[in-house]
DNA sequence: AAATCGGGGCT
DNA sequence: AGCCCAGATTT
């Protein structure tokens, strides 16, 4: 099959049977291209789609992200993870706003540039916002291809990955770019899954190695694996008389980078020690556990309901807040420290 | 319980 | 170049 036959099999399917109606194919602006690509590579289409609304509704565009506090971006990214994302968004807006005059870079190497954005990001904006002829490698796209070639080994393997970027390169159409990229996303959202393909709907099903083959099911390879260890915190919920909760501010970088978070101990008897909190230990009421998985670790919570000591609490360092769920202040949470805000006010 | 997803950063 | 890091959801 020629790189032609392929692009015009795959935007006729598009024509018939992608989706146009997304949030973000409403106006295909490099601002808006760019914020739905940041999201998308962490989520799903569904997720993404109130949390797009709700960001540009907020940030209607760059110089508006650019202005904002830190905080506020973080508060629009609770619950979709990869908070680094969100701080390199915000950075880039701040980037494109004051350097470049409120206008995206229109080349794969200028927009490669900003950070949180790299080779096949740059190629979905530009592509998508400008036209230009610049391809793509999502998730999506990496399956696709691993199957029609029968491509072995592990996408995200060097090997693996330069033999693919060499099929998208080759594949992209000089008409319609966006299109495509939209159509080959689309392809592997709906049809040529991780599981389950619908190979009988697809377009490039007559030419697809890994349907001639019989192994839909066994490529592209999984990531090797390896055992994920795991780690045992604390979480103090400090509660007041007024119903509020600490929380703390975690360091700008690494996990949960930014956002505000309970604080932690290893040990009850410690635990004053390690966050410099005065506690009524003798009030403390453990709950029920929880598992929270990271890529590399299990982390298993205990939280402890505890009111404060006598003294009035004094940290060292972190910036704190009381958190009143009833108004709740505009910054970002992690996700098992949301569910334990809302656990606490049955308690 | 296991798989997943693109980019940054470090060695 | 090759590893490790980062999170929530889906299956």
């Amino acid at each position: 099959m020629t790189s032609d036959a392929f692009s015009t099999a795959v935007l006729d399917w598009f024509d018939q049977n992608g989706r146009h109606d997304l949030p973000w194919q409403a106006h295909k602006s490099s601002y808006h291209t760019w914020i739905s690509e940041i999201m998308l590579q962490q989520t799903q289409v569904a997720t993404v789609i109130p949390y797009f609304e709700r960001f540009i509704a907020r940030f209607p565009d760059v110089e508006t992200l650019a202005a904002a506090e830190t905080d506020e971006v973080l508060h629009l990214w609770t619950g979709l993870g990869y908070y680094a994302r969100a701080r390199n968004l915000h950075k880039a807006a701040g980037i494109v706003a004051r350097e470049f005059d409120g206008c995206f870079p229109q080349s794969v190497e200028g927009l490669e540039a900003l950070p949180g954005i790299g080779r096949s990001t740059a190629g979905a904006i530009l592509s998508i916002s400008t036209g230009q002829r610049a391809a793509i490698l999502d998730g999506n796209v990496k399956r696709v291809l691993a199957r029609f070639y029968a491509l072995e080994g592990w996408t995200g393997s060097t090997a693996v990955m330069q033999e693919l970027w060499l099929h998208a390169e080759r594949n992209t159409p000089w008409q319609r770019v966006g299109d495509y990229t939209q159509a080959m996303m689309d392809l592997g959202a709906t049809l040529c899954r991780r599981s389950k393909p619908e190979c009988g709907r697809c377009p490039l099903q007559t030419d697809c190695a890994a349907h001639a083959q019989g192994r839909t099911g066994e490529l592209p390879a999984p990531r090797p694996k390896k055992v994920l260890p795991v780690r045992q915190t604390l979480m103090l919920m400090v509660r007041n008389e007024a119903g509020e909760i600490l929380l703390q501010q975690r360091p700008p970088t690494g996990l949960w980078g930014g956002l505000w978070s309970l604080p932690q101990a290893t040990d009850l008897r410690d635990a004053e020690a390690e966050t410099g909190l005065a506690l009524d230990l003798d009030s403390a009421r453990v709950l029920a556990p929880l598992r929270h998985t990271f890529s590399h670790f299990h982390l298993d919570i205990t939280p402890v309901l505890v009111r404060p000591g006598d003294a009035d609490a004094v940290m060292e360092g972190a910036p704190r807040l009381w958190y009143n769920i009833q108004r709740p202040a505009s910054v970002g949470l992690a996700a098992p420290v949301k569910r334990l805000l809302a656990v606490c006010q049955t308690c």
